[in-house]
DNA sequence: CAGCCTTGGTTCAAATCTGAAGCAAACCTA
DNA sequence: TAGGTTTGCTTCAGATTTGAACCAAGGCTG
């Protein structure tokens, strides 16, 4: 089959969605990386945890909200803990697994942190668009991201992908 | 002044966004790690060296189109450069200055794995989404990136933000 | 032209990320 | 319950990225 090549609409939008990707997440990750000391993905596991049940979470489970590998968690994880803002524990069901929990200084950082970051979130993003506009984007980034989760793209790819595991609640 | 939280509204979509943006980017890697064997940012590289005039760009300008730093270009490149796909060289109105130049052999990498590449971008974005939606999609990423470029965020951040800079056509 | 600031790019050291491999516990199934 | 597979997570080695420091060439000013 012949290419379907982007039309100039697309092209358009692809090349405006690269910029505004790049240039968003350098500008949080600077400002997080002054303010809190870490990058953007780092403070998002502070925050995915606080708001988990007894602000702790399996790995897995931690890895697979936060849409990244499981590899890649366990070294931010380790970095964190080091830094004394989460503490890994080891899931009481299931002795592999380990359980990743927020510590009150990491509570502590989150809470000092959160009003810088939305702050600029808002500067950055939500500031600039209306209210309609708000409502496009979730619709579109649910849209996206709904056909990646379990996307079989194209028949199967890498297993290391979090979001393509199943992981039992650890309690 | 008290934090001006996210909205409900505001937090479904910055949820939606990230999931998006990681799932999208991680497919992509993916797909042009195994078929150009390079990360999709270096792709994005080669294709807009491809497009421009005699196929061959300063270094700084390479970097302000593709919304990254000077230094990681320069990694980039020489890591391109050692593959034979870019060639370096010097430019002949600063003598400071490199120009990044796209090879022969650069262009058929770019030629043979182009297509492969946007059927990814296709099934994962624009066959996901209405017309419309690519229309929206565009007005606010072109709205957020306008906000970053020359981004006075918060007073002047760090310097080595390469879309801060203006660089002479070389030639 | 000397002195000084700016610009274009690279280099350094350290942090982060990646995919494959490894390891142990859990889960089958015969 | 032994043997084989899957699952949960870490470790390894190498690639990439980061921000600061550095260096040489350009530009400007007195």
């Amino acid at each position: 089959m012949t290419t379907r090549w982007l039309t100039s609409d697309e092209q358009r939008a692809w090349r405006a969605y690269m910029a505004a990707t790049l240039l968003l997440e350098d500008t949080l990750d600077r400002q997080l990386q002054q303010d809190a000391g870490m990058p953007h993905l780092y403070y998002s596991l502070l925050a995915n945890l606080s708001e988990a049940p007894g602000q702790r979470l399996r790995m897995t489970d931690l890895a697979e909200r936060s849409k990244i590998t499981r590899s890649r968690l366990t070294y931010a994880v380790a970095r964190l803990e080091k830094d004394g803002l989460v503490r890994r524990e080891q899931c009481p069901s299931d002795k592999r697994g380990s359980v990743a929990a927020l510590t009150d200084e990491g509570m502590a950082v989150l809470e000092r942190t959160a009003p810088g970051h939305v702050e600029t979130v808002r500067a950055s993003l939500f500031d600039r668009l209306s209210p309609e506009q708000v409502g496009q984007l979730e619709e579109i980034c649910t849209r996206i991201a709904g056909g990646l989760v379990d996307g079989t793209q194209d028949g199967g790819g890498p297993e290391d992908l979090p979001w393509k595991r199943r992981s039992t609640p650890c309690a």
